[in-house]
DNA sequence: TTGTTTTGTGTAACCGGTTACAGATAATAT
DNA sequence: ATATTATCTGTAACCGGTTACACAAAACAA
């Protein structure tokens, strides 16, 4: 591979003025410059970015950790993020931190002795001590944060209390939900969000709390537990893996959705769209909301004022076949 | 940040003790080692990455180039290079190059420039000579590939000769194909498996061939269009997003599936399970292949010779509801 | 006792860029 | 005509590590 000195003694020139057509910054006389360019061309000379990096301390390259990106939620996001930093010429680094707080802190050491410009956090509990140390610009998305740092994050609570109104609207009066893990917070979110409508219109009893940790199966056997146990006609369930989860629950006990029992997800993935019947479900605006971050990122490394710290996205309900009735 | 300089400041030793210690190499006292070690305790000293990658050429990074993450094959695929890297400690920079020829050159050469050590690709068309030229080790995932380059594949065309038999077996005999895009080599792979398995059993009708595009909506409605015209009892779709496709596009024209068409789809993403009926696929070990690509890449990386050039792995047979009627 | 090998450490060059600074020339102002 | 400023270019230090090489002391061999 050719170094700036191999086309510097070709365009026979310093190095420095090589570097000063590179960047486009100094003068330069436009002959030199012609001749340089011809030298680069010839060599088919590109700059290494490390030894530059190493210099001025910046990679063109961020961070991205999300707990797991096979995680149905994560991938559209993560392609928003990738989207919008490709545009400005960085590269992205991503992580899987399975929520583990010791993967979490290798990830962000390693991510700054690689000098990374930034780094956008998907995750629930990481000791914030490590992200004040932190001298790097960070977002924080999906995940509720302390206010300290930008965040990105859609209306939880008031998408949960859209989801549980719209099955009371449709008739539905035991209606249950089905929680993600304690720990998480924007679970915690939706399900005070939950709380707050149920006990708004008289309808609130703890029984109907299921737990199903965020995941399908979970979701499934501890919904034909609760269904035996206590009459339930509608289902809120923390997000869309678990309502598909509660789908196939009521479906195994000999029950019709949204007859007997009306179901709606959380966070719009594609699958819900999927299923028979389709899903009805509360739609975060996943890209727009990796987007944004990236975008804050970015003006962040550069430096930029931010005109806004925390974004909070409104979320929008989708209404399909799985609560689909004549209302009363 | 404290530096290596710092570091052998405190301990009154010169830069290339400390990094002897650093590096476990070259001779040094176990005193001067404990002195350095506190030193480096003390001071909260890390290595800088970016200068070692300088000097050492190898950045402990490798390039991973997929065409969507968020088209649902790929996230467990990434996840599994992500794994496998991780312990290796390599950090993986992810690139969607949405199947476009040039996104892809860019990558590459971006990739090079930040020295990564080596890249997974998982692409399709990439003109031969842009990674003929490259100068780092190379996996091609997925897609098969010249002979020169290792790879990864799983056994497209026995595949699709298994699941065409298999609706054969449950009583098929119009069995229809929806085909995904002619310029993805694993498409056509597994139309031909389709072809000769359909010739071989004596029903070979090439008005049977859907185009789906890989595409959920366009298998759709290219099934609802050809159901109309055609008599069909048994779809193989190309891959499981199509197969949802046909499920949608049948059960919206009444039929009854599988009784009176069967449905199999191809790849084993986690949404077959979500559907109602559950789709059969022809399971692909997702994640084995893309911890197998990783691995082979490391060992290419440390130079050490690969037993095996090409994996092709062997496929499953999953059979749900949406193919399970008494044999005839 | 002398020669050889092993151990321990420091100096300085190197990786491949960027840029502060200095010096030279050309253009413009006074 | 001289002072000032703008343009152009090169030298060398620097970023923060690694390592070749030199040298000294200690351990061992003959």
């Amino acid at each position: 591979m050719a170094t700036i000195r191999d086309v510097a003694k070709l365009a026979g020139v310093s190095v420095a003025t090589v570097s000063r057509v590179l960047n486009q910054n100094g003068y330069v006389n436009e002959d030199t410059e012609k001749r340089v360019r011809k030298a680069i061309e010839q060599l088919n000379y590109k700059p290494n970015e490390v030894a530059r990096t190493l210099f001025k301390k910046t990679s063109k390259t961020i961070g991205l950790i999300v707990p797991d990106i096979s995680n149905p939620f994560f991938p559209e996001l993560v392609r928003a993020v990738e989207d919008v930093m490709n545009i400005y010429d960085y590269t992205v680094i991503l992580c899987n931190s399975d929520e583990k707080n010791e993967k979490e802190k290798q990830y962000i050491e390693v991510l700054k002795q690689k000098y990374v410009d930034g780094i956008i956090l998907t995750t629930t509990e990481l000791a914030m001590e490590e992200v004040l140390e932190l001298d790097v610009p960070v977002v924080i998305l999906d995940r509720p944060s302390m206010p300290a740092f930008p965040s990105v994050v859609a209306d939880n609570y008031g998408g949960a209390r859209l989801a549980t109104r719209h099955l009371y609207d449709i008739g539905c009066r035991k209606i249950a939900h089905i929680q993600g893990p304690p720990h998480v917070v924007n679970a915690m979110q939706r399900f005070s969000g939950y709380r707050d409508e149920m006990q708004s219109l008289g309808l609130w009893d703890e029984n109907l709390i299921i737990q199903g940790n965020y995941q399908l199966k979970q979701a499934k056997e501890a919904t034909l537990q609760a269904l035996k146990e206590y009459q339930v006609d509608g289902i809120f369930a923390g997000n869309d893996a678990m309502a598909v989860g509660a789908l196939k629950a009521v479906q195994q006990l000999g029950l019709r959705v949204p007859e007997d029992v009306a179901i709606i997800g959380y966070d719009g993935i594609p699958l819900t769209e999927m299923t028979t019947p389709e899903l009805s479900t509360i739609s975060q605006p996943i890209y727009e909301m990796g987007a944004i971050a990236a975008r804050i990122l970015v003006k962040q490394i550069e430096g930029k004022p931010l005109e806004q710290i925390h974004y909070m996205l409104p979320v929008e309900l989708i209404e399909r076949q799985s609560t689909r009735r004549e209302k009363r």
